[in-house]
This record gives structure tokens, C-alpha cells and sequence, in this order.
DNA sequence: GCGCTGTGTTAGGTGAGCCTAACGATTACC
DNA sequence: GGTAATCGTTAGGCTCACCTAACACAGCGC
């Protein structure tokens, strides 16, 4: 059984993969918090146990089996979500941490029972797509042409790590599924509609929310 | 927050004081599987902490902050076993090792939507009592007279370490709820009577449920 | 009193997983 | 081509929580 600080760089190689597309430690460094070094002995160790394979350019890379494991956290992480929003209640934007520790104490049976009851959900309440499911195609916000409307399908998980972000969203009435028009892209802020009433929003939100083409 | 270590042993502590009045650490060390020595560092760790004290006889006691953590942590387990049970569908046996985990990943937050999902239960699966709730009174299976009936009111958490000791009962049709007669108290062997059929029970099993009175 | 059992502690050691500091190797920019 | 930034690694150190081995001490039977 892999541990829990395994698990904790297997989904962030799975998500950096997911989302940016390259990984190398420095990465991966800033994703988890760790200091470089730290990040450097953890993924020899990981190659050790033929987990993950580094390139000629010090690409870390997922085994099969490092993938399959990946897989299997990051869908426990996404499950986790789902029970925490539709079972038990909790707000959107507030599932993260509960569900980064949940994830390390499932089973595989748990993982299974919770698929049949939560009725096999192709995604978290963030709109990201449970592993092995096609992710519905998406650009980010801020290619979006003034005047152009368009919906939220996903927030990626990389962005739910900073503090308060979901939060701000949030208050902002941005969740997955709302349709949202951009205004105008201005340096410092970004103008949108939701709901028919103008906004502005954190250029960063820009990169950072992903809209269904 | 305490770690999982720290909560594990809060954990035992309240168990054997609920389940068998002292605690002295080889108990604990035999309870958690720990060897003395670890047991004696970490005792002393906790009461550095202000989470136990010893008295003259070197028993381990709660102090006011340790019983509330420890009450919380008793709690989330019997929780979680609960959420098993009644939400996932798991066996009432099987349920002890997954919420052994779970138990140290469920926040304040968490714990609260639990109760209030879940009815505000009384007891566990196996009829242990929440912290807080007042137990039914119980006496031993091996404390019934020839010709006496009971229900099974309660196995209690201490057994629950032992492998394969809760599929057993279950194989045997023992479990809360069931009415048991005892037939005969002979050395090597229980014989009860449980839904008309007579049954050999080990001899142990006298000792490790309890009836309730 | 002597030894046995049960109990607790100390000493020394291990591995996981983090840290900072220092250093080496690329790559990028002017 | 030199300098700066970025990246990875090594060295050394830390805490936590476990281990075994050795030892100290109390209570009990005889």
C-alpha cells in the first residue's frame, strides 16, 4: 500500500499532467508545497519503485502502475467530493481539504460502493472529469472575445491549492455551469456579465477558470 | 491538531477505561500492538501535552481536553462505521479497519453533518454507545444461568482488533439485536440456542459480548 | 530472603519525510 | 561571451513514531 505522502505526489504528477501538460520537479515543488530537495528524493524514490520514469529532459513521467494508482487517488479524491456535496451537504467550494484527507483512508471497496451510490459520477463538483473519463473539450476564460458568452464547466484542481480562490469565485457567482459573458479584458480586471449583471473579476481568474467550448 | 498516532492512542485509552476500568500502559501497548517501550515514550509525550496524567499508580487518565479529543475521535469512528453500514452497504463486520482511517481524516464540520445525515445514532453497528450517550446496562454472555435469554446488546470495541473475530459471530448468527439461550456453559465450548437451532459458540465469545440485562 | 512475574524506563537504532544551505549544470538574455 | 535565472542534487540535520535489548523495581509465593 502506497502512503499517504505517496499518494499526495502521484496526483499531483497526475494533475499537472492533466491540466499543463510537462512535469518536472520544480513543478511539482511549487504544487505541493515541498521544498526542491524534498521533491528530488521523493520522485528517485518513486522511480525506485517503478512508479514513475524520468526522461532524457527530467520529465517525470507515470508508469502504468504509478498511473493506475494515480488514478485510483485522484478518483477517490473526486468521489470523496461528490459525497461531500450531495450527502453530506457541504458547499462547493469548501470540499477540498476534507476530501485531500478522505481520499488516503478509502478502500478499494469503499471506492467502488461509492461509484454505485453516488450513481457513477462522470465528474467533480468542480466540473473535473473522474480519471478515464473524456473531459468535455475546454478553453479558459480569457479567450473568450468581448461579447462572447460562454459556461463554466471546470475549475482545475491545481487552482483549489490557493487559499480562498473557490471562495472568491464563489461570491463572484462563478460555479460550474454558469453561463458567463466577457465584457471586456482589461489589464487589471476582467469585466463579465452573470446572471445580467456586470462584474469584474481577478485577471488571474482569466487562466484560471475553464469554460465549455 | 493531533496526528493519527496521537488520536489512535486517545482512542485506546478511552476504550479500555470504558470497557474495562484501568489503563495502565501494558494494556495499551497490548490493545494497540505497540511494544512497551513506544507505549511509555508516547504516554509521556501525551502527558508533556496535557492529554493524560498518571496517578500514584501509574494508571493513564484523561484530562479535560484529552477525554474531548478522545470523545471526538470515538465518535467519528462509530460514525463512520454508521455511514457504512447504512449509506454504503457494508457488512456490519467489516466496517472496523476502514473506519480505523477514516476516523483520523473526518473534520469538526464533517462530523457534525455525519450526526445530523445520519439521525443522531446512539450506537455503532456492533451497539457501542456514542460518547456522551448513556450505555445500556450489559452483562457477559457467560454470566446467563442454563435456560436464561438475552439480546445481544453490544460487542464491545476491544474485540474488534482481533482478525476475523466479528465474521466469526456473524457466521454463527450472532449479532446485535439476536436473542441467544444459553443451553450450557461447558469448558471447551458454548452451546447456545439462536433462532431455534442449537450452536456451538467458542468459549471466548462468553467474555466478549455482552447481553443486554 | 530468593526468585518469578509483570511492569515501566532508558539507551541506541531505524526509516519516512521534511528542512536549509551549498553546489553544479542548463538555459536565456543582453 | 558573460551573467542571471532556473533546475536538480547532495550533504547534513530534524521530528515522529516505531523497534530491540537491557535494566530497574514492585509484589507474590515459598
Amino acid at each position: 500500500m502506497a502512503s499517504s505522502a505517496v499518494e499526495e505526489y502521484l496526483q499531483g504528477i497526475y494533475t499537472l499532467a492533466d491540466e499543463n501538460g510537462h512535469v518536472v520537479s520544480a513543478r511539482l515543488a511549487e504544487f505541493l508545497g515541498f521544498s526542491a530537495a524534498a521533491v528530488s528524493e521523493m520522485v528517485h524514490r518513486l522511480e525506485r519503485d517503478g512508479l514513475v520514469s524520468l526522461d532524457q529532459h527530467k520529465e517525470v513521467h507515470l508508469t502504468k502502475t504509478g498511473k493506475a494508482q494515480a488514478d485510483s487517488v485522484v478518483r477517490r479524491h473526486r468521489l470523496a467530493e461528490r459525497f461531500l456535496v450531495e450527502v453530506l451537504g457541504f458547499a462547493w467550494w469548501k470540499t477540498h481539504e476534507e476530501a485531500e484527507r478522505l481520499e488516503h483512508a478509502m478502500s478499494a471497496e469503499m471506492e467502488e460502493r461509492m461509484i454505485t451510490v453516488l450513481g457513477d459520477p462522470q465528474t467533480c463538483p468542480h466540473g473535473n472529469p473522474m480519471p478515464g473519463v473524456a473531459a468535455v473539450p475546454t478553453r479558459p476564460l480569457d479567450t473568450l472575445r468581448p461579447g462572447e458568452r460562454a459556461t463554466v464547466a471546470r475549475i482545475p484542481d491545481q487552482f483549489e491549492h490557493e487559499a480562498g480562490f473557490l471562495e472568491y469565485l464563489d461570491g463572484q457567482g462563478v460555479k460550474p455551469g454558469v453561463t458567463i459573458e466577457l465584457v471586456e479584458a482589461a489589464p487589471a480586471v476582467l469585466r463579465v456579465t452573470i446572471d445580467g449583471e456586470v462584474r469584474g473579476l481577478r485577471p488571474d481568474c482569466g487562466q484560471k477558470v475553464w469554460m465549455a467550448t
